[in-house]
RNA sequence: GGCCCCAUCGUCUAGUGGUUAGGACAUAGCCCUUUCACGGCUGUAACAGGGGUUCAAAUCCCCUUGGGGUCACCA
């Protein structure tokens, strides 16, 4: 047994941003550490020079810690495995290699690149997968410290054998089996004397008592590698689990081309945090029930690795708005507010003075209205302004020629109210209205709701006016009567 | 192209030999509401195809087809 409870790790490569295949995956790793009395582990694999993203393992672990996937052992906390970059753990991997080295499990490589180029366009042209032809393995001894003593640079090339058949099980796909021949003398060390993640996972899953390696399918044509590098070494293998992709509208690897994938637009754009949990969550695994919402906790709870899914999933965005608004629904009115003030700082509104009470009346009164925060402003911003200007289709619809007269009759009755007038007093004052006039609620209804808002559509027109106030109310009936014309 | 993985409504999925194939999102209609939403009801909509195994296959096996992943001194 490599630990006696299970120890998982997320190990993305810090390439800017946090991809949301990434946080499904590091999802996974959580939950099912989570539900097992685990340990979760983030790894940082940056043995890419070449890639390297200034302050991205800084948004990474910002995004992380934001949705809420705290990692027991990381980076920024000092874990009994550290360090946890993989840029710093390099002459462990060089040791490693020199074991294989010596047990001719890997060898040294000094083909140039224009070989390896010419070798596989040769291969390319008869259909064949482009493999590496070992030619360096039969290099003579002294041939190698030729080489070596003139500073040729060299890979390390894993030795893979000939004619065997690599097996290996999987918690999601079961049994797999590739032929050795099959799978080529992947470097493990590259000439700059980095790892390659291939000989670098495994080393340090190894050492950091890795029991379940739960990453996406893109893994699964070259885990017959790792597991070769396993039992060269010795050691015990992980338990496998890969994931299963998520995809474009297209059905291929959700990619950037095709709209947003890093869990920061996603934030920017105002979903919650627990909407995209929700969401990724269920792209690839479910309880076995009809159960469609769940907070993190909750997930902890029920997830199973079992009852993960073996075909990819189209990423959906409209279930995602379905479950945005369903979270922010659930949320308590206190914490809607402060989300509401902090977006509409960010408004054209964000000038203006409102009071908590006024604000938590247009949440009550929007609340089933919106799927986002941001559409408080965006729907009805006539609760924090009033209206500019008046639409037209509305106009043309509900504005006839008696509006104006029935409306100052409104007007006149609504001045009488009390300043704390309730929302009965608002629809008594219509109905009485409507009621002398002799003619239907509707035809003060909706030019109130015109004059108050600007819009045909809102809350309910007593909702509405209650929270504008009575003043607000006379004023904008006044504003309009003036300035609406057919 | 080689290798590997996958296959139930448009999408996410339930289903583990016997179901009128269920739910959710989306979509259409109706009800509620003199608005819009919410809510409620109803509808359209799926087992890729072909062979087996079996008294009985969405469920097990094989083939075909389709889709995807992967074949770097990237991860």
């Amino acid at each position: 047994m490599i630990h006696p409870t299970p120890r998982v790790r997320f190990a993305p490569s810090p390439t800017g941003y946090l991809h949301v295949g990434g946080l499904r995956t590091a999802l996974y790793n959580y939950l099912f550490a989570k539900k097992n009395n685990g340990t979760f582990i983030l790894r940082i694999e940056d043995t890419d020079r070449n890639r390297y993203v200034e302050g991205a393992v800084e948004n990474l672990i910002t995004t992380l810690k934001w949705i809420g996937l705290n990692y027991d052992e990381g980076p920024d906390n000092s874990g009994e495995y550290s360090p946890y970059y993989q840029s710093q753990r390099l002459n462990i991997y060089k040791e490693y290699a020199n074991v294989l080295l010596t047990q001719k499990n890997a060898y040294r490589c000094f083909c140039t690149a224009e070989r390896l180029t010419q070798l596989r366009e040769a291969q390319q042209k008869e259909k064949h997968q482009a493999k590496y032809d070992k030619h360096c393995l039969n290099l003579t001894q002294e041939e190698i410290d030729n080489k070596l003593e003139t500073d040729t640079p060299f890979v390390v090339r894993l030795n893979v054998p000939e004619k065997k058949t690599i097996k290996f099980d999987d918690v999601v796909r079961q049994h797999i089996e590739f032929s050795s021949d099959t799978v080529d003398d992947q470097i493990l060390i590259k000439s700059d004397g980095y790892p390659t993640y291939h000989l670098a996972n495994v080393v340090d899953d190894h050492l950091m008592k890795i029991t379940h390696v739960i990453r996406g399918e893109e893994w699964l044509p070259s885990t017959p590698k790792h597991v070769l590098l396993y039992d060269f070494f010795g050691w015990e293998r992980p338990v496998f689990a890969h994931l299963p992709l998520l995809l474009n509208p297209d059905k291929s690897k959700l990619s950037k081309r095709q709209g947003d994938v890093a869990v920061e637009d996603y934030r920017g754009k105002g979903y919650l945090k627990e909407s995209l949990i929700n969401f990724v969550a269920l792209l690839g695994w479910n309880a076995g029930d009809d159960r469609e919402f769940y907070y993190l906790n909750e997930l902890e709870e029920h997830f199973s690795l079992e009852r993960v899914n073996k075909s990819g999933a189209v990423f959906n965005v409209e279930k995602l708005n379905w479950l945005n608004f369903e979270h922010l629904r659930q949320k308590p009115v206190s914490e809607v507010l402060l989300m509401l003030k902090e977006e509409l700082s960010k408004t054209k509104f964000g000038k203006n003075v409102y009071t908590d009470n006024y604000l938590i009346q247009v949440i009550d009164a929007m609340r089933e209205r919106v799927s986002f925060v941001k559409e408080y402003a965006e729907k009805s911003p006539y609760f924090f302004e009033a209206p500019e200007e008046y639409d037209t289709d509305i106009i043309k619809k509900r504005w006839k020629d008696d509006s104006p007269a029935l409306l100052k009759k409104l007007a006149d009755n609504i001045s009488e109210f009390q300043a704390n007038a309730s929302k009965d007093d608002f629809e008594h004052a219509l109905h009485k209205t409507a009621e002398e006039a002799g003619v239907g609620a509707g035809k003060l209804i909706h030019p109130v709701r015109l004059a108050a808002s600007g819009m045909g559509v809102g809350p309910g027109v007593y909702d509405l006016l209650v929270v504008l106030g009575k003043d607000e109310v006379v004023k904008r009936i006044n504003t309009a009567i003036e300035k609406i014309k057919i």
